[in-house]
DNA sequence: GAGTTATGAATGAATG
DNA sequence: CATTCATTCATAACTC
């Protein structure tokens, strides 16, 4: 099953003429680059910690670990909101008093009011309305046990994909997109892509045995 | 300290606009496809048997989330459609270009085109038209605030400067892949990229908000 | 400090 | 289209 790439060079199997091979050469290289620049890009995003200074304005019992420590440069900053009990608070006693469905516009005023007591944002508020229901209501009606055939028990909620695959760039598979199918990794793995990408070595990168 | 505006558009330098976020998906899902395809020139060209359980050699298609990593068997897979990266790159220019109206006709179109990279129903495109759509317009008026002065907005995606930086790679686009062309490197111009990319993987790149 | 759990966020699909 | 639901992913917080 021979097929061609998306610009039409064949790629038949088996044999490579030194023309493929200067252009995966070249291809290679690019990737390399693209790589460091991806990597270079994610630096500067992440370095910086726009919001996390305050995720816990007034210690309300989270602390974070490294907000802000000294020097804002440190990073590893988690981006994830977390909720001071005030808000949670708030939130909660919402979320009891009207129950479903807080519109665009209650959102809203929501956002604002909860911003007196820390970072948020109307995303938040609006995500955690979504995941109070749908939690709440997975709770329920898991009374009825349904303990029969629960054989696959074991993978209940954690299926915890820790898929251990290669070193370096393991993670990999929780990049943006969601389907962790592509096969960057078997690239990856082998290059060790932790310094000269510059120095594509083709040799590297067969993923073959 | 760097102060935001309630709609997560930072002020402070270093920081990325839901635009850039944007874009910056865009071109993370391009640089897998093009991972993608090197792994399968580098089969092609280095093997006569499939090898090496990642990569699937007939098309891409690998639509089988977690093959046969631990667990599953159960494998009917979720039911639910998960874009390849292909597909999501793909999807994401039509989106582009097109804006809007992807009709019926379209729709079938994109659904048979896609279809060579993986398995996708009309229902699947005409779906993720629907949500992307959605989405990215919540996204945007989430600004107005309180006090509007967050005007500048915009930050058309498209700033396309073409900012000879690409210090490494003289041309890459005679290349057998897709070109990579739509410009990371208008992202990465911010500057302040501090090194060690070790400390912390793409993967972590996460929206801010 | 590795393994769990709780929960914020992302997203395909369904519903109005 | 606009909302909402369901499921899953990723990670902060917790536990031992």
């Amino acid at each position: 099953m021979e097929r061609e790439n998306q610009n039409g060079a064949y790629v038949g199997r088996g044999v490579m003429t030194e023309e493929q091979m200067e252009t995966l050469r070249k291809q290679i290289a690019v990737y390399a680059v693209i790589c460091e620049q991806l990597a270079l890009l994610h630096n500067s995003l992440s370095s910086f910690h726009p919001l996390s200074s305050g995720i816990n304005p007034n210690g309300d019992g989270y602390f974070n670990p490294m907000v802000a420590s000294s020097s804002a440069q440190r990073i590893s900053t988690r981006n994830r909101w977390t909720p001071t009990s005030t808000q949670l608070q708030i939130l909660e006693s919402i979320y009891e008093e009207k129950s479903g469905t807080p519109n665009r516009r209650r959102i809203r005023e929501i956002a604002t009011e909860l911003s007196e007591h820390g970072q948020i944002t109307e995303t938040n508020v609006y995500n955690w309305f979504q995941n109070r229901r749908a939690r709440s209501k997975r709770k329920q009606p898991q009374t009825m046990a349904t303990t029969d055939q629960a054989e696959d028990a074991a993978v209940t909620t954690d299926e915890k994909r820790s898929c251990g695959d290669s070193g370096g760039f393991e993670s990999y598979e929780h990049i943006l997109f969601p389907s962790p199918d592509l096969g960057i990794e078997h690239l990856l793995s082998r290059g060790e892509l932790s310094g000269d990408f510059n120095s594509y070595t083709i040799a590297d990168i067969k993923y073959k045995e």
